[in-house]
DNA sequence: CGAGGTCTTGAAGACGATCAACAAACGTGG
DNA sequence: CCACGTTTGTTGATCGTCTTCAAGACCTCG
């Protein structure tokens, strides 16, 4: 079922599949397997003979500098096929770790080899898939360079938001995000001390609380009006590719 | 001839072409075009029906937020696919402009298209391309996230010689680097004064130079040292994708 | 109940931004 | 050829955002 696979929703959330490429989307899955909080789905050096979509919980991809300190780089919500770009990069520049107790569905790279041999739109959409991560990154990269720390926690929200909707993760206006501020702090470059006072501001202006792993936006307009949030660059539009 | 096309170049320092895939990718360009510095190669928001390889010149990707401000997300050198990021997004979410004069490689997307339907291999590689500026984004956002000031400049000069030594454009310690101090802000997501201050530094304790758009690493232990720079995330391994 | 993780708040200080001024290099037109 | 404006690089001074260090409150879980 469609349901069960919250990374077909994804893509159908930009482009049409024929019923033949949902089968096979369905059936490229050889097993899953379930990952705990901290624990490492892929590692940075690692050379996986196959790549793995989230089914359920949360991840990200982070990187290690030699002195130990950690920078995330992107936040996976369910639907993300987190480690599809070790399949032509062969080894990984980077962690994937899980957030939370992670459901993971793995997908050998014959099988996607196969689909590149075989399905070229399906190729194409997977492509995308891929690019839409690069996106985000960019994304992050101007909010790192040139927005506030209020600006840039408000853009991730606004993100996260705008990602969770369409694998129907958003209830009203709040959506689970199971992060330490801790977490938050090493995604947005800041220190922990300064990511709390932020939240705290973000809180007492009125525009979102985010307590009990839950981020709750009160004023859609005024938050994505201070983020200077413009979600094209997630490319949720349906169109062919 | 391959000396002609720097993204042969680029390409065959990853992994090996057959005498086909050169053929191929040496008649991808219908026509090629010039621009002159400053202008926009392509815009955010375009939907171009072709993608661009840079094959003289320096140009960058960039995002501009309302308030005017800009950003730079990556710098791209001879050889660089530039622009195949459009051909599976669709609609680009940045934009993409030369910071020299440029020699641009114009490639219809209907001659990608083909090359997803009957050339798998290529395909891959391809992909591969694109990916790697994804893993450019990933260490510029652990380094905005990170890293000093001067680790971020000592970074990204490592990165730039990395990058260009495939395509021949290193000479011995120096490369030319055709590039303003107020655009290297841009890039680093710093003020130009700060910028030019760490630069003054990095001159005093003998890492390097970057004078008459050129840089000349003194040290580049010291420098790699300083930036923790481990050039595996550029993919420079020629292995089967 | 104590241990450890998370959140919160205070105070001090550093890194980098901003404002301002000037020097040097360059192209243009007189 | 020089005068001129423009762009780029350089330096000083001040200010503010964010970091670091520190400590206490709250929570869960053994």
């Amino acid at each position: 079922m469609t349901d069960s696979h919250p990374f077909i929703k994804k893509i159908e959330a930009r482009d049409r599949l024929s019923k033949q490429e949902r089968e096979v989307l369905a059936k490229l899955i050889s097993r899953t397997k379930e990952f705990q909080a901290d624990e490492p789905v892929v590692r940075d050096g690692d050379r996986p003979r196959h790549s793995s979509v989230l089914l359920e919980g949360f991840a990200c991809r982070s990187k290690t500098l030699k002195d130990g300190c950690r920078q995330i780089t992107e936040f996976h919500v369910p639907g993300d096929f987190v480690d599809l770009h070790s399949f032509p990069l062969k080894q990984l520049d980077h962690d994937v770790i899980a957030l939370t107790r992670c459901q993971i569905g793995i997908v050998p790279h014959e099988r996607l080899s196969d689909i590149t041999e075989t399905m070229p739109h399906l190729t194409r959409v997977l492509w995308l898939m891929t690019l839409i991560d690069a996106a985000v990154h960019r994304e992050w990269i101007v909010g790192m360079g040139r927005r506030t720390a209020t600006a840039r926690i408000a853009h991730l929200f606004c993100e996260l938001c705008a990602r969770l909707d369409p694998v129907g993760l958003v209830k009203g206006h709040s959506y689970h995000l199971p992060v330490s501020q801790q977490q938050l702090s090493d995604a947005l470059g800041l220190s922990l001390v300064h990511t709390n006072r932020m939240l705290a501001s973000l809180r007492k202006n009125g525009l979102l609380t985010f307590a009990d792993q839950t981020v709750t936006i009160r004023d859609w307009a005024g938050l994505m009006h201070l983020a200077q949030f413009d979600p094209s660059y997630l490319c949720l539009r349906l169109e062919p590719r």
